[in-house]
DNA sequence: CGGTCCCATTGACATATGTCAAGAGAATGC
DNA sequence: GCATTCTCTTGACATATGTCAATGGGACCG
């Protein structure tokens, strides 16, 4: 199973026998039953994990509101990013949507790595400009004008994620609230018939 | 001139006096006059500038409407970071708002140093990480319930900018259009009396 | 099997924001 | 120095989305 997550890493950057051997060392298997939740508002995002398998999504509350940031599926990272990079306490909670084993490492375990093998810097660095591309492209569709083109988008690029989701999550990822994304979708869908 | 980019990078990480050689040896000066397109929509951005003097914003057009993506001033890095990640042609635009001096490095450049420092990449790494803080940052601003509060979250956090910004800009910065920010912004400050 | 919860939909209505138009003032250019 | 833009504001009105409430269908559980 741990082949999954050095399998992704290589694609980054080819590893060494010496820097395989090593993250094999640090890396821990955990699963999360569905409803769990992974990480709470407050706390230090200390650990990196890659989705075997599962679903998760993080969200922070504000106003009162539920707004969810990000779902992570197979083959995703789940962290809290600002938290996890700054080590500072911060406001996104991460729930299971379904049972989701990962793949996990302490934030310590990585920075030692990173002190280590400096080519793991490599691996590092191409793992934040990809999730800084994702984190733009999400940004995309909240600049979106209407509910119609949000969903029309979420549709192009998250197809599979519309069955393992509530609609309440995806209204809150896209900026709108959970009657208007019904509306939007029957009156989508009517006209494709 | 220069200072200022060794600066920067030494506070990611220290600079050998080799790699110091090296990017004195890449680095351009580059003056842009106000009103200056830097990139256009459907060019590849081959390089990264940090912004020594002046200010621009990154946009892009979809469905007729301007779009604020990001505001750059001194300290900032600018360039397009999808189409500078990936290396493929991207949408945004970049323009100087003001005259704007830049020292720029081609993409070709940054990756050698890549490969000839290792330790540049710890660099280029914690670089991403902050900017992918940023952007997750920008975000929430759009994710913001009401006008006001989105209007409310840009005084608070970029308060300088306001004086050199037009609010049109802004206003398509926030997600909203010219008058529902004048609007906002009259309302709001009648309150402070 | 019946009760309870959760999810999704729909209706009626409220409201925030968008749209279109006009105008005043400042900045810019010939 | 005058004309021309551009920026910002304001008004009247249109409309998309939010809010509140009710309903029906599943899923889950005792």
């Amino acid at each position: 199973m741990l082949e999954a997550l050095l399998d992704k890493l290589n694609k980054f950057h080819p590893l060494s026998p010496e820097l395989t051997e090593r993250i094999r060392a640090v890396a821990t298997l955990v699963t999360h039953p569905a409803g769990d939740i992974i990480l709470r508002e407050g706390q230090v995002c200390n650990k990196a994990c890659l989705v075997i398998k599962g679903l998760a999504r993080s969200y922070y509350i504000i106003e009162g509101r539920d707004i969810t940031s990000r779902f992570m599926d197979e083959g995703f990272i789940i962290t809290s990013w600002i938290s996890y990079y700054t080590q500072q306490p911060g406001n996104e909670f991460i729930e299971a949507l379904e049972e989701t084993t990962l793949i996990c490492i302490h934030y310590t375990d990585i920075q030692k790595l990173y002190t280590d093998f400096p080519e793991f810097n490599i691996i590092g660095r191409k793992q934040a400009e990809y999730g800084f591309c994702m984190a733009e492209q999400r940004t995309q569709i909240l600049r979106k004008h209407t509910a119609e083109e949000k969903y029309k988008f979420f549709l192009d690029n998250h197809p599979t994620l519309l069955q393992r989701v509530t609609l309440k999550n995806i209204a809150t990822y896209l900026g709108m609230n959970e009657e208007t994304l019904s509306r939007v979708r029957s009156k989508f869908h009517k006209r494709k018939d």
